[in-house]
DNA sequence: TCTTACAACTACAACGATTTCGTGTTGATA
DNA sequence: TATCAACACGAAATCGTTGTAGTTGTAAGA
């Protein structure tokens, strides 16, 4: 076992000094030409590459990124950290990943667990216990120390920090107009309670749609499904409730805020004896694997999540390597969508 | 913006030594009580949290897990990732991850990034390329160096570290003989190239059944799928090999080593007309969410990916942690499985 | 011959924290 | 009164690196 050879150990070992080496090796010109060559051919032959540690206390920077996101086994979550390693690697950063599964307190201890100087800022997409307490302390001390943050998805207007986000509120309103467009006359929305704030957009622009065309909403025509944890595990009860949905509304169009929920949807109404798209027409929100090999495959909204992440990271590193100190504006950028049209809907 | 306060300017604001703050911090006997009530309500109303960087230089730990994988955007590997979260956050640990995207380049380049004092060891899944490849020095170099590596599911038999897999031979042998005893007559498989290593054992467990059962093996049923990379992009290669592979070969049952292979057999067989499971049964290797919200909800070889991640945490942490420096032999931790009934069986 | 300039290098401080080894004061004991 | 232990604290080294400020030695210029 070879350890890895500090500037110490070159400097004995060919007789010159600390500074000399690190000089040596960043081709300073106080440095002659022989002992340059001759140091990095040793450093080279012994594989020196300069601790990471060490440079990050000198420089004050880790050139690392926190990444905080409510659950990694999610499509669109992993797409957007896709993208953020991505670009993120591009400009030398690593990434460091931080789950807060949907808990409030989960989230906090990561924010702090990483605060301390082991990253240079986060991207973060809070947590559903985070939006429904509205304790975002967390989130001002974060930034408060001069750690900067960049929000995704799930977005705090009220916190003053980069944010990319989608159109929720016109995207879903070019949704339910695509239902329209194709025929459907009682249109239904699945979504989350209100203070998961991309559920509440995708729902304005939704009643926002309908308005547009004259058509009254019918509030029992929108569901609002209570998970405060990971929807996959209380799948039996989001079916019940689609289920209960379907018994008491006549639809025949669906505009579901998430993969999960109308692809679930989907399978209530299967077991309901409808035909999809012929009696049932559906588009979900975030396009997925389950959307893409679905039966039949599903009309989906596309968030474009690594297009989302690379963005986050091209704010947060800008805004780290911006040195002329004149505070740049918080910028929010808005990513466009796309829908994706397969076969739950018809033209 | 308050910065982040460090020993020495509470050391200044109280007029103590840096010393004493830390001693007092850290509950020394060496200070007089009142010291340290005094240094701990000041570092309190403060908020000071040493700082990770300066802990890392001094200790030479990092108290952070590199994890290596292939894609993120993949069922099984967030399920792995989760679990290896989970374990390390409870021992004090972060996890950096570093996506090698299948690529060998990809794979060294991240190893080495995070070689440099970054990380305390590695958790790898390894890439196709480098597998196919054959070239495993930046693997033994790692080694080499004193960072302990973990490797799980796709792993490198003579390279000596733990590893966390799963028995796939003994699995698949499991599956078929599941399949046989539905009273399938020709079951076929689809597989990789033999150079993935899952691939490679889960067909011999494939032949092992078949063997034992006194049926033959024809090699017109054994499909192996080359796919270097992210299999999402050529998914209508692959859809053309299955039904290439459908034209020319009669199975009434099937055997496929990923999800993705399983959903499109599946879709493949519904365009040929065939009734699943009546026609065809099916069984995929790797239990995701295409599976279980599949038309037909698809029978399947759960991995536990949770668990191997919190087993590979564990298998890593244990031995940086074990101080009494007679090394620890090597281990394999084999993860049981379980076949998932769902749809595309018979019972 | 004495500056002066320059090349080529070294010493030292600093980043933030811990830890070993002192050191000065106090009070008790011989 | 001299000695010593206990107590409370401080100085300095250390981790690996970089940048600034010296320190040499040599050769050219006056």
């Amino acid at each position: 076992m070879k350890q890895k050879p500090t500037l110490k150990v070159i400097a004995k070992e060919l007789d010159v000094s600390v500074s000399t080496v690190s000089k040596a090796l960043r081709d300073s010109k106080e440095i002659g030409e022989e002992t340059k060559n001759k140091v990095k051919a040793f450093a080279k032959l012994y594989n020196y590459k300069p601790n990471n540690i060490a440079l990050s206390l000198k420089n004050k920077k880790t050139k690392t990124l926190g990444v905080i996101i409510p659950e990694i086994v999610h499509h669109f979550f992993t797409t957007v950290i896709s993208g953020i390693e991505n670009y993120a690697n591009e400009k030398g950063y690593n990434v460091i990943v931080g789950l807060s599964n949907e808990s409030f307190k989960k989230e906090v201890i990561n924010l702090e667990m990483l605060a301390n100087g082991s990253i240079d800022g986060f991207i973060i997409s809070v947590a559903k216990e985070t939006l429904s307490a509205k304790d975002y302390h967390h989130l001002y001390e974060t930034i408060d120390q001069g750690i900067p943050i960049v929000m995704f998805d799930r977005v705090i207007d009220e916190i003053e920090c980069d944010k990319v986000i989608v159109d929720d509120i016109k995207t879903s309103e070019k949704a339910v107009q695509k239902l329209l467009n194709s025929g459907c006359k009682h249109i239904g929305i699945i979504s989350t309670k209100d203070y998961v704030s991309v559920g509440r957009l995708r729902t304005e622009g939704y009643i926002n749609a309908l308005k547009s065309n004259g058509i009254d909403v019918d509030k029992n025509l929108i569901l609002k499904i209570d998970d405060k944890f990971n929807s996959d595990d209380n799948l039996e009860f989001l079916e019940q409730q689609i289920f209960d949905y379907f018994e008491s509304n006549d639809v025949d169009g669906l505009f579901a805020v998430n993969e999960l929920y109308a692809i679930t949807a989907m399978k209530v109404a299967r077991q309901k004896g409808l035909s999809i798209p012929n009696d049932l027409q559906i588009i979900g929100f975030t396009d997925g694997v389950l959307s893409k090999h679905a039966f039949p495959p599903l009309t989906t909204i596309s968030q474009h999540g690594f297009e989302m992440g690379e963005e986050a990271a091209k704010l947060l590193i800008e805004r780290l390597e911006n040195t002329d100190d004149d505070e740049e504006a918080f910028k929010t950028t808005v990513v466009k969508t796309d829908i994706i049209e397969r076969e739950t809907t018809k033209l």
